[in-house]
DNA sequence: CGAATTTGAATTGTGTACAATTTGCCATGG
DNA sequence: CCATGGCAAATTGTACACAATTCAAATTCG
């Protein structure tokens, strides 16, 4: 699939020549935005891994020219959301198994932290708030919309971050956050997504006893569980075997 | 102080008009390059905080238009190394107190996790690599070198994530460490450098005898013990202080 | 004399044109 | 039939032109 597809249709539409306003209407879209847009397409699974990202259909698409798509798929590159091949272009990321891991033990040092500060600091209000977050994940779960599962899933990690007060650290786990879910879209989780809802509400509830030993347990336990919910058993570097199998010769 | 002082020192030289090719002979300087050397230009201090960067005047000191210094500017501003008010240009970051202590709390959780792993995967090489890094910052020192000495102090944190064998939180420790150089100019360090230099050996040491523990600890002091050399005592926002100050009429 | 306003230089924001590169396809030849 | 070479379309890389904005100084008016 490409991007290009998605502008194509636009572009046999006919019409009397209205060439770029496409989003019209609204203001022309800043590079931010653009980006953003990007990310939240790519996170959410609707561009997967691979996808060429053609910078003039992406202009088509957003209605700007290919100027600010390039600013945001510099962005997205230095995120690790996109690669840039030079010459050829940007595609959505797709992280081998060994950055997988590396992203899942960064997380694990990130949020065990986060976790055991967040437990002694948290006002009540923001127990709250995480308790509201999670009857969304169990929401959305019911209506079966998984999608929003995992984007609200990723953000109540996002969350717990946030309200620990070190926006610091939050930025940095955005990014593993988002990171993360490409390698669930490459590596598919086995795990139904119901379980993490049970694991963020056992969480919290250690969290409202302010047992930090117990809820900094937890959180590497939840994210260990993700990791191994997950197929990373070395499927990708061809070029390196097609090597070795030519040296039998 | 400006780039454009830089470069009007350049326009201004007469000549024959050879308009751009500044920096001519090698290639026309990449994006990365451009990056790279205004993020090298700033960890060094010899762009100091709030210097504001003219997207002409870099472009006639690297030799291209503008359009690439721009986007190398963008990648700057990601990196948190420049601010970018819409519309009004490019300086070099002037992080705050507050982001400044959240800065360090995130080193210590980043690195005392590294530290800890590497205790324990450390090959011999490993550790030989560190000696050989602590010696260069010694004789940086000796030759009363304190750019090269403070660059060589943040590179031996650096080496050691690099070292540790996981280059995302690699990563996200490079872009702590380049904005933790950027406090040191902000908020001056009242520590001296060989102080650095000793605490690196104590840390090493303690590597060499595997006592985890240890190394743990001394990582944490050691980065306590920069944070506590700071003046981190809200001396930003002037703009506050003219306030008060004309309270008294 | 001071405050508001206008004016103009400097700088940024954005689109577009063109060169350089890559890519897929087709023809040509072994 | 497969490999090779080269053409053509598509795409990226870069510079540049022009519009929009900002900032500051000069001007004007109360």
């Amino acid at each position: 699939m490409t991007v290009a597809e998605l502008s194509q249709r636009r572009r046999n539409e006919g019409r009397g020549a209205v060439s770029r306003p496409r989003r019209a209407g609204g203001k022309p879209a800043t590079t931010e935005l653009i980006a953003a847009r990007l990310a939240a397409a790519i996170t959410e699974h609707r561009l997967p891994p691979g996808t060429r990202l053609v910078e003039e259909s992406l202009g088509d698409v957003f209605g700007v020219s290919r100027t600010k798509v390039r600013q945001a798929l510099f962005q997205l590159a230095r995120a690790k959301l996109v690669t840039l091949a030079a010459g050829r272009g940007a595609c959505v990321a797709r992280p081998g198994v060994q950055e997988a891991r590396e992203i899942f033990e960064a997380r694990r040092i990130i949020e065990r932290a986060l976790v055991w500060r967040f437990t002694q600091v948290a006002a009540a209000a923001s127990i709250e708030r995480l308790r509201a977050h999670i009857a969304l994940e169990r929401a959305a779960l019911a209506a079966g919309d998984g999608r929003s599962g995992t984007r609200l899933s990723g953000e109540f990690h996002l969350l717990i971050a946030q309200l620990s007060g070190n926006s610091v650290l939050a930025e940095l786990l955005r990014e593993l956050v988002s990171r993360t879910s490409l390698i669930i879209v490459l590596y598919g989780s086995t795990l139904p997504a119901s379980c993490s809802a049970d694991e963020h509400s056992d969480l919290l509830s250690k969290i409202e006893q302010r047992d930090a030993e117990g809820a900094l347990r937890l959180m590497a336990h939840h994210l260990e569980h993700i990791e191994h919910g997950l197929n990373l058993r070395e499927k990708e570097q061809p070029t390196v075997d097609l090597y070795s199998a030519l040296a039998q010769t």
